[in-house]
DNA sequence: GTCAATGTATCATTGTATGATACAATAGTG
DNA sequence: CACTATTGTATCATACAATGATACATTGAC
């Protein structure tokens, strides 16, 4: 379902979270789907449990993800709730422009910009319409 | 010159060093100007002198800056060393990829994304051509 | 009620980030 | 050369964050 490198400088809490951000932003979890519980996932990523737990909590804060003690934990929502929105769109133009900041120092032309980004747009656009939220 | 936000929870050393990426990408500093002094910077930035020496030496070991005890700083170069070419590279398509990521969860459509990364291409390509890299 | 399964809380340990202070190298000045 | 000011560097201490081990609480099936 999703992969961590345990030698990363990002931390596993954040590596976890993101791939299942990523995984319900493409349509790969949609809304109501069930997520594998922490000892699952903790065991097949080869971390702790608590180190999922976190992850969890971490996006049900942002309104991703619902979690019942005892039954498990499933997809929320497929949008960020308020409470999130206004750090989201900033993070969105700073990561953005860390993205093309690393970009030009890597010598990568705007053709080959665009055409990545592109390629990127579709994964995650996969069918919508043009504009669509 | 740069700012940084003590509360963030992003490592100053890793904001400064990225602030300055950023001046040297978008052409603010060219290869041979002088960057300020450890303590200058850190005095500017109310910071320990010794996090704005972390960050230099971080960008040194990138290949973008020179550095000479007694002497100062200068910047060595607008494109990365072939050393970091590879995990540079790397990290352009994951920073693009959770940029898309908190942007489709935060329910932005397709052409306003596509406008804010042309407003951004132009802030770094400015002037440049199409395949100049 | 009992039991298995699930998420949660608590605590210990380790590593990282930051800062205070002392050191070393460079360059000017005489 | 000696002296001094300026620069980056190394060392050490401290606070905090991340991770993990373990015990606890809740849910649901039987």
């Amino acid at each position: 379902m999703l992969t961590v490198k345990l030698d990363s400088d990002v931390p596993l809490t954040l590596q976890i979270a993101e791939g299942i951000r990523r995984q319900i932003a493409t349509g790969g979890l949609k809304t109501g789907d069930e997520l594998p519980t922490v000892r699952q996932l903790a065991a097949d990523l080869g971390v702790n449990l608590n180190t999922v737990a976190r992850a969890y909590r971490a996006l049900e804060a942002d309104g991703l993800l619902t979690t019942v003690r005892g039954r498990g934990t499933q997809v929320a929502s497929a949008t960020v709730g308020k409470a999130s929105l206004a750090a989201n769109r900033e993070r969105i133009e700073d990561r953005l422009r860390g993205a093309l900041s690393d970009a030009k120092l890597a010598e990568l032309d705007q053709t080959a910009v665009e055409k990545l980004f592109r390629k990127l747009m579709r994964e995650f656009w996969r069918g919508a319409t043009k504009n669509g939220g």
